[in-house]
DNA sequence: CCATTTTATTGACTCAGTCAACTAAATGAT
DNA sequence: ATCATTTAGTTGACTGAGTCAATAAAATGG
């Protein structure tokens, strides 16, 4: 696979269907505007200036994709009625922040509410649970055409929530059966174990950390009594999108706080010998090749690896 | 919870957000049209007359949420140019559909091509996982808001595959915790069930059906071999969304007819009192209550049933 | 300090889209 | 059958949203 593959045929008729249809769905909207006394286009410039300070004439043409021109005729009516004050920078002798003033925001307020509650109309004909679906699909979308914002916080770790077990399975075995072509039997350890580990946990001596980006499940990690002096670091894994954030060091170096905190002598784990990515971490971490052996798992002749780190 | 909560005020936020960045591009990708001799309403009616045959003047103005007499003025000037041709109705002489003629689909390719480069070209922008993660979240986006057609195949059976193990315990852990309140021990008790299920899976004896609807798991239910003489259903569940189109009761009777041929004379299942959907379907298909017990689980007091079906 | 870029404005257009009035055919209620 | 109502499409008369090019003034950068 290449870096980038050129997308699908099917993807791009797609993504033009829903061009089309969203299209469609934006006119319906805006057909709430026809009784107002502004163009589509103006009520853009009214949500920009009630939304944001500071604002200067340009910024509306560059956010908005329109006309200079446009912009300043369209300004100097807003203005002329008394809706919008212009306060010159101080900076910069040719730019004028530009405000609502109260008349403009009373004006803008009854088409605020309209698109609100068109908005709300358009929900409430979903159930609860597609209105979930909806919303989170748009974020998606929007996520990714937009030039997103790299998240102030990258990512956070918190601990198991139901849903987890499931998610983290599921990743866990669709991501080694693409990457490495183990069969099913791999996802079905990872349920088991982590089935033992719910069953079985106890909150003194054993921890479990989701890696969150974004809503996202990225990442985990769990750590479970072998005997009073050893714990075992077991199914670490990072999401390849979120790879090169430091999430899997940082899952592991919780492992190895949490471990000393609670006065195990050795911290051990279990891996394989081709996850090369996982191995820099542990070696990274100090961890010690002290074993290995051959076996068939998995559907797949592989090389085991018991590393331990003495805490 | 009621039928229809109201949307949250967050929901109608994001919707209303994504209305706003969609529209700027949409306009973005309009701009492609700049330089062709058509309007982006002209290049939608062409768009909707290359595609669909049999198109008739009002097929376009509410389809497009257009003027008739624009409409009307529209097609006439695309006649006098030789882009169309309209052939009168026999059934009613006030209509006639309208065709692209052979110059008309000319006309239109290198607009088609065009708005076909743009998209592959903000594809490409977007690593191929993300290109997918588009590509779906729109279809998400477009089926909940248009009007869905029903699918041609409600729903397919088919064994489990990667991913599955995971997924199905995540969507019943969640489930169950948003329905009935049970904890993350039900999450994990699937996970184990589901994990041996695979681990010691024998495919003369055992079975697992995974109900699909347009790509999407909603469903599933395994059988299990208990003894010779016994099997176990195990796990049975239907998504909320896929209520209703008996797969369910479906799912059960696949259960059924393979352990009869099979040979096994007992088909026995555990479940508790208060799902009430799932006891009906065991009812119906035959199954009779043979044993009831008090147990605390999953962070509730339940009653657990046991329901015997003899093949 | 001078060429270039950025920000904003203005004049001159135009054509995409609207609105209302109207014809002709089809439908449907009685 | 028939007559009121609805549907499909057409035409005339507008208008105003948005475009384009020229210009001014301020800021920037080598």
């Amino acid at each position: 696979m290449t870096i980038h593959d050129h997308p699908g045929k099917e993807c791009i008729d797609t993504v033009r269907a829903f061009n089309r249809f969203y299209t469609r769905q934006i006119g319906l909207l805006d057909e709430g505007l026809l009784k107002s006394p502004f163009s589509l286009t103006e009520a853009r410039v009214l949500y920009e200036l009630a939304n944001r300070d500071g604002l200067v004439a340009s910024d509306l043409v560059r956010d908005l994709g329109l006309d200079p021109g446009y912009v300043s005729r369209l300004l100097k009516k807003f203005e002329e009625r008394g809706l919008v004050e212009r306060e010159a920078s101080e900076a910069d002798a040719r730019r004028a922040s530009i405000a609502l003033t109260l008349a403009g925001s009373q004006a803008f307020a009854p088409l605020n509410q309209d698109s609100h509650d068109q908005v709300r109309a358009l929900l409430d004909r979903l159930a609860p649970a597609d209105q979930e679906r909806l919303v989170k699909a748009m974020r998606t979308v929007h996520d990714l055409l937009g030039d997103r914002p790299e998240p102030k916080v990258p990512y956070i770790l918190r601990p198991l929530q139901v849903g987890d077990i499931g998610w983290v399975t599921r990743r866990q075995g669709m991501l080694y059966a693409q990457e490495y072509g183990w069969d099913e039997t791999f996802e079905a350890l990872v349920a088991e174990i982590l089935g033992e580990f719910v069953k079985n946990f106890v909150p003194q001596w054993e921890r479990s950390w989701i890696a969150e980006r974004e809503g996202e499940v990225v990442g985990s990690v769990f750590v479970v009594r072998k005997s009073p002096k050893v714990a075992k670091l077991r199914l670490l894994y990072v999401e390849p999108s979120a790879r090169g954030l430091g999430i899997g060091a940082r899952l592991v170096d919780e492992c190895i706080t949490f471990a000393r905190a609670k006065g195990y002598r050795t911290l051990t784990l279990w891996t394989n010998d081709i996850l090369g990515a996982a191995r820099r971490i542990y070696q990274e971490a100090g961890f010690r090749l002290v074993d290995e052996e051959r076996h068939h798992s998995f559907g797949k002749d592989l090389v085991g690896q018991t590393w331990n780190l003495e805490l």
